[in-house]
RNA sequence: GCCGGAGUGGCGGAAUGGCAGACGCGAAGGAUUCAAAAUCCUUUCCGGUUCACCCCGGGUGUGGGUUCGACUCCCACCUCCGGCACCA
């Protein structure tokens, strides 16, 4: 102790090490209920592995060069708060971590210094593990897991084999086990080739040739979710489209099962929009439309059948497959030239500020179903060959796109809904305006008069009827775009032979392991680093078939997608976890992590969880049950923390000068959780301060011994009364997870306390025990000052009484017409005849009221009193 | 453009429809000290009046509304942040 500050630093590593040689939070796995079973009550008398189970997980980290940021404790503090609270009340609690360690950033790394990726990452990992356990969180050191390690990439191998191996059934909306596939008599009759197209056609996991981001700087594909704006996510370097053969994963078919699992999850109602967006369900009709002069018909969708009438063209995207077949002589040359420009265009031209519609005619015209009117097919790159049908029927009336169109391309433009403003109807009969609401149908035969949505459920039905089309639902989602053309991933354990069969290795021989190379460096051909490991790429099967592995590496996601369960039982060598294990831990009860996972990370888990749960491996639809996103913290400036604004802000230096404690309940205390909110060194100080006032309303810095004023007593009855309160709110602010006001709270007990002579040391260890769950490492040292002699983990978290809690007196705000005129002081349970007749004696009141009877008085219990006059 | 979220002192923020500004930071003054650091005490929303105490008025992005009473609920608008972006 010097200049009245603690010895931080000599306590926290006490502290750690006293966690981590004891092995102070290891936890056991218990055994899972039986159906019926009541659920034990948590109870920190019980042997652990009856109690009741808490599962609380971080967010898997990236165990990056640059080590932790001060974005990463905000939410681990949250979390290891909530998972020292439960464990004081007496659950069982999960509370593990991790390291996702596969990826581009440390192969990048490895590129530019030609350090192995593998060697990199152990150093990082063991950088940020040090970094880590300087914050004194509880995690069970014993269930890390590290995605590089072949004894974990061994079952995410195995997953992927799963979806290899699996097909959706449509009818019963779940995915089935591929040899219960039934195959279709005209298949069969195929003969064996035929079949296993199908089957292969079938598969959750497939290859596919398909036009895809293109990183020539990265040297590797991307989803489309990891290219922003053109560019790619990490690095910003352009991306172009290309075609190329890939695997996919079959996440559409789970539309559906992904929106409808959303219901029942207690994730804030934005996050589940972000993903009900993401999956981009609509309802419409498909319709068909015959080419004029042709066999064949273009089918289109849309979610409007009822403008059917109004449409004046169609619309195909460029690299629809109907294009060459109906063009005429007289436009092949134009649209050969526009379908090459489309071609070329990056996905920023396509999609950004170049909103200019642009387009070419075929010369071929197609025949509107509902009136038999000609309408002309057009092609434009507004019109995306991977959504619906890759083509429309164009309604420039109550369409802002088909209309903008229409303008530039002098197209005929029919109103066919009438808006309820008559105004805004003139305008959109003259054609001179867009209206895309509900309205009543005109224009439109037999139909005119009905109301949007009557009409489309009418016209759809007529549709169905008369085999001109049928309702049909789509999705935004894409299938997911499952390989990379890197070195640093784990490899699909998937063999060709030379016949151009696709083989899948034996589950008994995973792991398949990456080879060791000295090369790994991507290719601008798009040829992944493993087709130059020789030795490894070539395989001779039992039967003396030569074949050659897959040399594409799986996605970053792809370890993240499920290391929820290997915690579970993460050394399991025999599988990817017991199923007693998951059974008794999942779902998870609480998972915190960044907004920035809202979509892809969580939707690509849930994806992942709903096959295994079809193929009976986990017993939960949905694995994460709760859901909190920590907001981002910002530098001293308001600004995004970056290298090039000089305002990012080192854990280690503020743990250093602060300690770790400090950090912890600085973060905590900034504000919500949820919220953005900027770093503030200063408010780093306040709250040290608040720990070192806490040190000494307990030991004397003089000799180190504890304060003369500690006693046993009872205590008066403000001081037991700020406790009980302090306690109670603590607790409710825990559960609410709204940290920063628990620690104002004690606060508040602290500047208490501080000033009473005498201070009853129960209340000092109650205290002890609320302050550990945020500051553990001094909660340890002042229980043990205190006098206890075992760590404070799984003692019982306090209790408070109503009756002690509550205030004898309080204050009332006397308001006369709503306005505050005085303050006064009734007994906490006066009566309100009792607080009348005190408040109409108030001369205040009496001088208002000049001789005559109150309106109306208005009480409002421990609060306020209003008089109407 | 569309969809979310948020606008409260000098700053971070607090307030089941019921005393706006808890708690912390900063600032000012004082105590302690040879001096400083640390600590402790007092003041600190704005304006007016008088600062001796008080007293009066205004105030939660802007403008309306509901209510005895609105930071909180409703309508319109403005600003900032995040997400999506030709999905028919």
């Amino acid at each position: 102790m010097d200049n009245g500050r603690y010895d931080f630093n000599a306590i926290e590593k006490k502290w750690q090490d006293y966690w981590l040689q004891n092995k102070t939070f290891k936890t056991p796995n218990g055994a899972p209920l039986r159906p019926g079973q009541p659920k034990p009550k948590p109870n920190p008398a019980a042997r652990l592995e009856n109690r009741p189970k808490y599962y609380v997980l971080d967010m898997f980290p990236y165990p990056s060069g640059q080590g932790l940021h001060v974005g990463h404790p905000e939410g681990y503090t949250a979390s290891d708060i909530v998972a020292r609270y439960k464990r004081m009340k007496g659950y069982n609690v999960l509370h593990p971590i991790g390291w996702d360690a596969f990826g581009l950033p440390a192969e990048q790394y490895a590129v530019q210094t030609g350090t192995h990726p593998a060697v990199t990452t152990q150093k990082n990992i063991e950088n940020m593990r040090r970094q880590i356990q300087a914050l004194g969180f509880s995690y069970d050191w014993d269930r890390q897991v590290d995605t590089t390690d072949p004894a974990y990439y061994k079952w995410t191998q195995w997953i992927f084999l799963k979806f290899y191996n699996s097909w959706f059934d449509p009818v019963l909306q779940k995915a089935r086990r591929i040899e219960e596939l039934p195959i279709p008599e005209n298949i069969r009759s195929g003969g064996p080739k035929a079949i296993q197209k199908y089957i292969n056609d079938h598969r959750l996991a497939y290859e596919a040739e398909a036009p895809v981001n293109w990183c020539p700087a990265l040297g590797t594909v991307l989803a489309n979710e990891e290219v922003v704006g053109g560019v790619s996510e990490r690095g910003g370097h352009p991306v172009i489209r290309k075609m190329m053969r890939q695997w996919m994963l079959r996440i559409t078919h789970f539309a559906e099962r992904l929106l409808e699992g959303l219901e029942g999850l207690d994730w804030t109602e934005s996050i589940k929009k972000l993903q009900q967006d993401w999956i981009g369900k609509s309802v419409g009709a498909e319709v068909d439309f015959q080419v004029d002069g042709h066999k064949a018909a273009i089918r289109v969708f849309t979610t409007r059948p009822d403008t059917l009438f109004g449409a004046t063209y169609m619309v195909l995207a460029p690299e629809h497959p109907l294009v060459n077949q109906i063009t005429t002589d007289e436009y092949k040359k134009s649209i050969e030239n526009y379908k090459l420009e489309a071609l070329r265009k990056s996905d920023l031209d396509r999609t950004d500020l170049a909103k200019e519609k642009t387009g070419q005619f075929t010369g071929a015209y197609a025949i509107n179903p509902v009136n038999g009117s000609k309408i002309p097919i057009w092609i434009s790159d507004y019109v995306l060959i991977s959504y619906g049908t890759g083509a429309i029927m164009s309604v420039p009336a109550h369409d802002e796109r088909d209309f903008e169109f229409a303008k530039t391309f002098h197209l005929p433009i029919i109103a066919v809904v009438r808006p309820a403003d008559e105004a805004l109807a003139n305008q959109v009969e003259k054609g001179t305006c867009c209206f895309v609401g509900d309205g009543t149908a005109m224009n439109s035969g037999s139909f005119n008069g009905l109301s949007t949505l009557e009409f489309k459920e009418k016209i759809t039905a007529w549709l169905e009827k008369k085999g001109l089309g049928k309702k049909a639902i789509n999705y935004k989602l894409r299938d997911w775009l499952f390989s990379r053309q890197r070195y640093w991933g784990e490899p699909f354990p998937i063999l060709h032979t030379e016949d151009g069969q696709t083989l899948a290795v034996d589950e008994k021989d995973l792991p398949l392991e990456l080879p060791k190379m000295e090369d790994y460096k991507p290719s601008e051909s798009g040829e992944p680093p493993l087709s130059k490991a020789a030795d490894w790429i070539h395989v001779t099967l039992a039967d003396g078939t030569k074949a050659k592995r897959e040399t594409n590496t799986m996605p970053q996601w792809a370890g993240s997608c499920w290391y929820y369960l290997r915690y579970l039982d993460s050394t399991n060598k025999q599988a990817a976890f017991d199923p007693a294990a998951e059974q008794y831990w999942m779902p998870v009860d609480l998972y915190i992590g960044g907004a920035e996972h809202a979509v892809l990370h969580l939707l690509y888990s849930r994806f992942w969880h709903k096959l295994l749960y079809d193929l009976g491996y986990v017993s939960t639809p949905e694995p994460f049950q709760k859901l909190v996103n920590q907001g981002m913290i910002l530098g001293e400036d308001n600004q995004k923390m970056s290298k090039s604004r000089g305002n990012v802000i080192n854990p280690d230096k503020v743990i250093a000068d602060y300690g770790a404690d400090s950090m912890r309940l600085y973060e905590m205390f900034m504000g919500p959780l949820e919220a953005v909110k900027p770093w503030s060194m200063q408010g780093v100080e306040g709250v040290h301060r608040f720990l070192n006032k806490t040190w000494r309303m307990i030991v004397d810095p003089e000799n180190g011994g504890l304060q003369a004023a500690v006693q046993e007593v009872e205590g008066d009855e403000d001081t037991l009364r700020i406790l009980h309160q302090t306690i109670k709110k603590v607790t409710g602010d825990i559960e609410a997870f709204a940290f920063n006001t628990a620690i104002s709270q004690m606060m508040i007990f602290v500047n208490h306390l501080s000033k009473q002579p005498v201070r009853p040391k129960h209340a000092l260890k109650k205290f002890v025990l609320l302050l550990s769950a945020f500051a553990p490492h001094i909660g340890e040292e002042l229980w043990q000052r205190l006098g206890q002699t075992k760590t404070l983990a799984y003692e019982p978290w306090p209790t408070f009484d109503p009756q002690l809690a509550r205030e004898k007196e309080v204050e009332l705000a006397l308001q006369i017409n709503g306005k505050i005129k005085d303050r006064i002081c009734v007994s906490a349970d006066a009566s309100e005849s009792e607080i009348e007749q005190k408040v109409l004696a108030h001369p205040k009141v009496q001088a208002a009221l000049n001789g005559q009877k109150p309106k109306k008085i208005i009480i409002v219990k421990s609060r306020l009193v209003n008089l109407i006059v």
